[in-house]
DNA sequence: CCATAATTGTGTCACATAGACACCATAGGA
DNA sequence: TCCTATGGTGTCTATGTGACACAATTATGG
């Protein structure tokens, strides 16, 4: 019979700065130990496997209330060092704004550029690329790209959103004109002072 | 640590009689005893999920040399009466002629239209339902309707295999425009005579 | 041998979608 | 009040897609 262990791995995602940035944690113990590596850790006996992609992102990082996908389950052999290990990977999306109170609490989690890596423990490069690679593709059949904004935001955010996650700028009025053509957004009667001209406010649509 | 046990089934898809038809076997022991249920079975510890599903695969159905790709992981609790079980779900697809000899020394499997399903072991319908959902989005922007085909088949045939994936039905004319356009599919120089005017095979291309 | 039936194989028009492209409006700050 | 940064807008062209009908070919059966 089987004596796999069962892991789940969280690629949490957000923009910062204009580029798209995942979430790591620094391992302090063996093996990989000082890497860096994703959070994550074993699925409990009575919990199902969402459940444990959540505990494991708020014990690990303090964040919670993402958006959360499951995205591969990877289960080559060594791995991991100490053994068998599958691990369920998901990936998750959150606007930055809504981490800033809740990383304080995870002094070891910081964000890095996902065309930036660090080195990394185990095969989490890896993860993170198949992520990165995931949200790329269902950026535009899918509304994920709303999940890394708060609930109102301007188009020109969106559209950040969208470079940043596709790696290459996109022409505004094509973007503006796609988008309101979906129909997915709806604007409000709000204004984001920015500096400059003040921007409308638009909100996600059903 | 975690004591769950980890298995793999498989979601065996071909084209019988112009439907989507899928592999299910009959369940000999307890739970579900009786019941139609997909191939699969426990993860070997020292056994990639790849490799594991390839083998329970070959052992329930005789069916071997198919494209495999991993479809989603059931986590869920209280799926399995016998305790918490993890499975990895991979979808499989085969040309029919393909399965004919191999068919033979699996007694207890047999093919069913995915959309007149029996009542099925576990949780096994939704996988299959979750199976199908996928290789249909993925028909158009992938190539896997090719590999519900053997290498030489005529546009008539190819169109018969989106159809029935689809479940529906397509113009001809404009779905030959699209497959020549995209340049995946080359003539050959053989006809296939198909009992009225004969029709020119074409192979995959690339 | 001829008539019939089944299947192959082909083109146009209308409409929607997407890329390329430039300028004025507005508000804050110097 | 001037400058500057950002917001916001329309057209043209190319490409892709859906709707739509008929002639050519071959096997079969009378």
């Amino acid at each position: 019979m089987s004596k796999l262990l069962v892991t789940v791995d969280v690629v949490l995602l957000t923009i910062i700065d204009r580029r798209l940035h995942v979430l790591l944690i620094q391992r302090l113990a063996k093996p990989f130990e000082n890497r860096h590596a994703l959070p994550g850790g074993f699925v409990q006996n009575e919990e199902a496997l969402d459940a444990a992609a959540i505990r494991e992102l708020r014990e690990e990082t303090g964040v919670d209330q993402v958006y959360l996908e499951q995205l591969y389950t990877f289960g080559d052999l060594n791995r991991d060092p100490r053994g068998r290990v599958v691990t369920v990977a998901y990936y998750a999306l959150v606007p930055h704004e809504q981490t800033l109170q809740a990383g304080t609490d995870a002094s070891d989690a910081a964000w890095f550029p996902v065309d930036q890596l660090p080195v990394l423990a185990f095969d989490h490069r890896k993860i993170v690329e198949y992520a990165h690679q995931r949200i790329r593709n269902k950026l535009d059949y899918t509304n994920v790209g709303f999940e890394l904004l708060p609930g109102k935001f301007t188009l020109s955010e969106l559209q950040v959103v969208h470079e940043a996650v596709l790696g290459e700028s996109l022409d505004k009025r094509n973007f503006r004109r796609k988008i309101i053509l979906k129909g997915i957004v709806k604007p409000t009667k709000e204004w984001r002072p920015t500096g400059r001209k003040p921007a409308q406010l638009y909100r996600f649509s059903e």
